[in-house]
DNA sequence: TTAAATTCATGACCCGAATCAAGTTTGAAA
DNA sequence: TTTCAAACTTGATTCGGGTCATGAATTTAA
């Protein structure tokens, strides 16, 4: 990818679309630019951290797999979002593997570079700040939500919050193969399964594959 | 508590250990002391975040009330923590409460007083993204254990854990009672009585109230 | 010092979800 | 296309840990 490609994507992700042009340049300089096929990983659990990473094209999960081999899925990472930002800022290595489930294209962003810019800019520091903070929120939520409710709510829960953010409410596209929403829901994919078949018995949702309509917001949310 | 006082923890705290003395004293016009009296709250979930709190004596009890009234811990504050520091960079509300469980005295220092200091000292930028980047850790670290383990090993990689930070490591104590430490680990306190007892059979640990002797680290370590 | 309230331990029982197994559907690659 | 592996569904069974109940042991406060 050419530097004034790598320019534009940088300019306009939002963490650094109040820079002027010599320090994205400066940004740029410090930023390489990575393809990962489908399947392979970006980076694996102990790995250091050299810089943070922006997602352009594709979809990176993120997740962590037990001594038994037992796998946990995180978070998934769509164009647009950044991850990686807080093993920047300590001394440790990456708590999580992260692998493609598309080809995908990402650039990473060093973290000498990226401490120029905290040096020199407070938008960035704000920013910055703003992100590793909601995505703090956001582990206390999946926390609440693993440590309080039941399969079937966190199911809820989880079509209800995609649905929000979606463009046509009443009908959501799962962003992944139902293996790995079972595991970001913490249940089995067996337990997916049957939840959902719970869920269109009682005429609350269509599925097909992985589209889902929603037929009955209400009741959903009231679900048991 | 008197501006000297207050003026001496601020500057004893890491955060701000390299501030200049005039910069400290700055931070020390917008910092209150608080006292709250144990089983008292702090703020309650959805409380608007003001500031954020250093705790000088005393325990501060973090956690989440679902809607049908059970409670998970997510955490418990010592000495010489901060808490609060996310939500000061979201414009949200506490998803969480802060409960004391002792007699406890904290500062509240503003928002506008630390947000001054980011945008004039790298350190304290540093400093704070730091922390909350730990506290991001640590919740991957409670999502992985939730997740992954069960309850068995979930108490003896917290008993680990403590016996690590601890001056005499074969020798701890519980920082809270057993309803608490349950919480914490996602468990009821009945589940913990039986694995504890479980440990105690296999004569890996002696209890003695919240006073745990650790008698067999490895076997501990090797549990089932 | 005593009374009352919490906290903790232990037993009996139950339930949600995991596991194991088998078959079906889907989709990627040749 | 056809083929083969992966993804998904459905059923039978098991099991970890929750719930409920009771009593004992600590704490706390009067």
């Amino acid at each position: 990818m050419n530097t004034s490609l790598i320019t534009q994507h940088l300019s306009a992700f939002y963490m650094f679309s109040e820079l002027q042009p010599n320090q994205i340049d400066q940004l740029a300089s410090g930023t390489r630019s990575l393809e990962i096929a489908r399947g392979s990983t970006l980076f694996n659990r102990g790995d250091k951290a050299n810089g943070f990473y922006l997602l352009l094209e594709g979809q990176i999960k993120l997740g962590i797999i037990s001594p038994q081999g037992d796998e946990k899925v995180i978070g998934l990472i769509q164009p647009g979002e950044s991850f990686g930002e807080a093993v920047l800022f300590l001394e440790r290595s990456f708590p999580i593997y992260a692998q493609a489930t598309l080809d995908t294209k990402v650039l990473l962003i060093s973290r000498d570079a990226i401490f120029d810019i905290l040096d020199n800019d407070v938008t960035v520091v704000r920013r910055m700040l703003a992100g590793i903070s909601a995505r703090n929120r956001q582990l206390v939520n999946d926390i609440e939500s693993i440590s309080l409710q039941n399969s079937s709510q966190r199911l809820i829960g989880y079509l209800l919050q995609i649905s929000t953010d979606s463009p046509n409410p009443d009908r959501i596209k799962l962003p992944a193969n139902k293996l790995t929403i079972a595991s970001m829901l913490n249940i089995t994919p067996e337990t997916l399964s049957r939840v959902m078949l719970r869920l269109q018995n009682a005429g609350l949702i269509e599925v097909d594959g992985k589209e889902i309509a929603i037929t009955n917001v209400v009741g959903l949310r009231n679900f048991q």
